[in-house]
DNA sequence: GATGAATGAGCTTTCATTCAT
DNA sequence: CATGAATGAAAGCTCATTCAT
């Protein structure tokens, strides 16, 4: 895959535009292009088993979306605007910041709602993943992106639970790194290994992660 | 890609055969073919990019592993014969097990001995963790294998601890399965995901790490 | 080559299924393919030089006919359909049995309408007879087609005319073969090795052939 | 296949150069090749496979016969020499012409002679009649060769009998046609479709085929 | 806007042939 | 002499993309 463009992030605001509603045939397109994308991956799905399996022409995918890039960028842009720069927006926004006492409190609301978030797309974020790591230009156009808008973020929280005395005592880096790794191994773990229905007990799934990564991260005395 | 056969374990075996020396020329093949796989993906790899990066003609690829789906095979198989089947087993030949008192020793020298392994398998890892999410025939063919060769060798030592109240009081199928998630939940995240030398003291991380499943996991009081 | 199907009748009638209008192009290919098959056969014409004869992409050769096998068959099957199974029919339908008080008036009729359909499709004869020739696997998947089409008409035919009195005293079978060989021989002796205009008095020509077979076969006082 | 030379004659006067005694590999290779050639066609079998029968490296086989060409022109040159030059000459040789005092006793002497000896090199004729039919080239250089041959041994003796009042008042050339497409088609519907046991009394047979065609030849009255 | 025929670049694979050992 | 590794040209085929209708 040869993307577009060099600038994500440009891309990415102008692909805002598309204000226009999806037409039906559109519609459909994007909803077969997701499913064969999760199912075998962007490079093994061709534009006609898309057409195919979204009852239209070859031509009309084209005619909407130009190229093979630019369809799959439909899908993962929208998405990738809606995660990764309000990972911590959305939390904060359903929740009172000033209310979170503790970082066990910001980490388990963090959770429960981007697990919520995976779950309602996860088959646009199983695309995401594997192109990730299938697809080296993805990854590298992506990587400055989610430094600017996770790090950014999560990075002064912790400073502030760690003065706290909250946290152990590390450089906010490596807690950071540590807390990346699990959190987003896990969800690969769960939503790209394992089986879907797995996870039976939500809340108690939730529980233990906090209680794992806590556990882990929390001063010790 | 169609993999070439039904049954992979079968197919394990046969391609012990190598007894024949392989070529200059194929050992080249092979790095190469490494190289790109771990790089660009199977898929986004074409046959001759590999024949130009190992210098050879292309028909020499093909006189060699026949097919490029067993020029992957021969790269992957040998990998997971190694490193599957004996992931507990590595860890018992070096360790005498009578002396680990403890889950935490022994979960410490298994993520030693495997830490070390994908470190000097790094890129046929990569490899293998690509396809197995991109390819989802490979990864249907490669799940008996796994829950053979690791559950049945990590549960009775879950079982054990547990019953030496080491353990959290959960069933030893869902500490397994938290375990397995963290640990493989890890491993992508650090040698796919992160930078490629960003932990440097590989002790500590171990203790970390350690650490952290412990906290999640031992019995609490 | 490697026949698409196993079934070849079944294969027949889901041909048929022509019921779209063959594009300019798809009649081009035809035409060019036709003409190198016949003159250089299957295995030794390559889809490159049939685009070139037919001026079209290589590529539209396959959107169309998906294999050259199946190409190769889009142009044998109808063919067969029109001459195999209607070997006797043809000749049912133009003439009225009943009046045809002798064997030999029978022969001359078939004989007749059978050089005649195939003088109208010289070139796709050829390329039939070629491959039934060369390629063990077409042969044996229509033996039993023609066995069933032939045989089983021509064969009462001859019991009727021994009862009359008029063949040789032989078994039907050994009088069937017979026929066959110096027909079929004829054919392809006429057809794929003598120059294409050796025959000029087609009357004649017909009237010796009857001549021959006949005086073979007629009862002998 | 591109024929190596263009004067097929001056070839095969060459070729009789090899009186050198053929190893025992060499044996090997060429009855691998008849059987496959014989069985698959030429162009359908590939160096690899001939080795692999013969038991041999395919080197071995371009270090004797330089060409895959050559190796077929091993096969069929011999051949040709044996049948089309002698076609007569091997009745003259056998039968005392001079007593030959019909032409049915010439005929029949002919086929059975002709016949025996297909019967004796089975596959090499049924790789010769394949790859005249299917290689435009080979054919065209075999013409002037049969032409020469055959015609001009077997002319006269039709203008002989013909004086001798034996045969129909056609022209000599014609009655060689009626001749020739009816004993090359005999031997094509023989030999290379109909079932190898097919005929079971040879003798029979052959005075069948003698009378079919003398009554088609002989003089009427 | 939607179609699908047409394209041509590029893919995997085959194969006759060469040549160092 | 025999081998078989190596070659590269050419084969059949796929596929994203274009464009006339």
């Amino acid at each position: 895959m040869s993307l577009p463009t060099k600038n994500f992030l440009k891309e990415i605001s102008l692909q805002t535009d598309h204000s226009k509603k999806p037409t039906e045939k559109q519609q459909k397109i994007i909803e077969a292009a997701i499913k064969m994308f999760a199912e075998k991956g962007y490079a093994n799905t061709s534009t006609s088993e898309i057409a195919k399996e979204a009852g239209v022409a070859e031509g009309t995918i084209f005619r909407h979306y130009r190229t093979k890039d630019r369809l799959l960028l439909s899908i993962l842009l929208p998405f990738i605007k809606k995660s990764f720069p309000s990972i911590a927006e959305g939390v904060f926004k359903e929740i009172n910041l000033d209310q979170l006492t503790s970082f066990e409190a910001f980490l388990k609301a963090l959770i429960t709602n981007r697990i919520e978030f995976i779950k309602a797309h996860k088959e646009i974020f199983r695309i995401l993943i594997k192109e990730i790591l299938y697809n080296e230009k993805l990854k590298k156009e992506l990587e400055p992106f989610v430094i600017k808008n996770i790090l950014s973020r999560i990075l002064p929280m912790i400073e502030r639970f760690k003065e706290q005395g909250e946290l152990v005592d590390l450089p906010a880096e490596t807690i950071m790194r540590i807390l990346f790794t699990h959190l987003f191994g896990y969800f690969i773990s769960r939503f790209l290994i394992l089986p879907d229905d797995i996870v039976q007990d939500e809340e108690a799934e939730v529980e233990i992660l906090v209680n794992f990564i806590m556990e882990g991260l929390k001063k010790r005395s």
